[in-house]
DNA sequence: CGCATATTTGAAATAGTTCAAGTTGAGTGG
DNA sequence: CCACTCAACTTGAACTATTTCAAATATGCG
């Protein structure tokens, strides 16, 4: 299923810093901590297996883990299938990023993970880099700050799901791809959203209705314009502001 | 802040190992790869601090990041403080579990963690962490699974948080303490929160009135005898049916 | 004992969901 | 190039769980 070795082949790791200044990947492999040489090993684990067509799996949950993944083009959504059949979409994952580290812990996939576009991914092999960086102290420590950076950005995802209002998920929810798109050298103000305004929706934890009311609202107070999945941000500064005020008053927060 | 080094002294993770006898800290060290000889090395290098009392602070956000800590006792919360002032209890750490590793990536503390009770950790300095995980393979394996597992249990949080009813999101709470607890060895269906309500609706993403009211609907239910913080469930079977309902119909999840 | 903080309760207000009915749009085959 | 189809998206209106506001009780602690 779009993981079996077949045409898989070496990637020349240098190309992809090049191609993804300020990503995971980057991260991974870029550090001060890593040189060319260093670097070169590592690519040498790296496999590139043929892209993923719009709707393929890259896994299914209950899968057995053998390695993790870094996406180089397209888009990826990473969910997680309830008890009763609804799934919840956890993360979507554009190019330059690492996925299936949650996977690690149990040694099997938990969420299932799908190509939204065409989409290809290198394969790392996930008990060859464990060998590697042990050798890379570099690699080890970017690997585990990978991780952490992981564990923090959902911090930061619960917050926003949590306690804001339609408006405020949105808001950042643009304003995080804006930025996240803008790091890969495109443009921070026009852009195409890779997924579907349910899969938003179900993301940001609302209603597919509640998503579409909320871009149009948007649009009539002049913040953006839409066109299907093409979005430009108008006003990015009050975009910001939106994000900044109190999604609820809350009596939370006293001492400090 | 607690934090400094005097007082500290080497602990037996022996002893740690037993008493709590599944949890992060278990895992970290006690696994098949990690022989006695391994446990003593890690052993050198954990610090054992004076208690925290009620209130106190482990950490702040911003504060630089220097070691990971596991509790040994008491209860720790850890929050994320909004822009705007409001504060997200992101998590709460019982014994056994690790705690600040969403503090490796940036080299600070993203979150501001503290004593819910009187509590007592150890200090894991992360460089010598990091130093020993070189040299025990099974110490590294195990310091990424744990750290995946944070990542995996941040999604399930997630989608409790995102799109569940209030008395499913404190069913689910409830049956994930007596879990947390029932590992400890202390019984699954007599304990004490160790949080405020309001921390819990914080944390669950209900304003307080709410998780009050979803008590007592419980305690009307006979599913539940509260008294105070002192909790007691009576229908873990019912409990467990209310997690298992769809919270909302959702049109999501089709083709599989 | 008495203040300060937590918790509970009731009633009104509301954001968001649900349901139902369009509308658009992309792909397909004639 | 034009129907035709299926799914994605949008829109409106009614509905409801949860929040908010206000105020009464508990509870803890010095």
């Amino acid at each position: 299923m779009g993981e079996s070795g077949s045409g898989s082949q070496l990637i020349r790791l240098h190309e992809i810093r090049k191609a993804c200044s300020a990503c995971s990947l980057r991260e991974l492999c870029l550090p001060v901590a890593l040189d060319r040489k260093d670097t070169d090993e590592l690519d040498r684990i790296v496999e590139r297996s043929r892209p993923l067509r719009k709707g393929e799996k890259l896994c299914r949950p209950g899968q057995p883990f053998s390695a993790i993944y870094a996406v180089l083009s397209g888009c990826l959504k990473s969910s997680l299938l309830g008890h009763d059949g609804e799934s919840q979409v956890i993360a979507f994952h554009l190019p330059g990023e690492l996925v299936a580290l949650d996977a690690i812990g149990s040694g099997s996939h938990p969420t299932a993970i799908e190509a939204l576009e065409t989409t290809s991914v290198c394969r790392i092999p996930f008990s060859q880099l464990e060998i590697l960086s042990r050798k890379l102290p570099g690699l080890q420590h970017q690997l585990l700050r990978v991780m952490s950076k992981e564990i923090f950005d959902e911090h930061k995802l619960l917050q926003v799901v949590s306690r804001r209002t339609a408006e405020q998920r949105l808001a950042i929810m643009l304003i995080n791809l804006s930025q996240r798109f803008g790091r890969r050298g495109l443009s921070r103000t026009r852009f195409r959203l890779p997924m579907s305004r349910l899969d938003l929706g179900n993301y940001l934890g609302l209603a597919p209705e509640t998503t579409s009311r909320t871009f149009r609202r948007f649009v009539d107070q002049g913040l953006l314009k839409v066109t299907g999945k093409e979005v430009e941000l108008l006003d990015l500064h009050a975009l910001h502001g939106l994000t900044e005020e109190a999604g609820l008053p809350s009596r939370h927060a006293r001492r400090c």
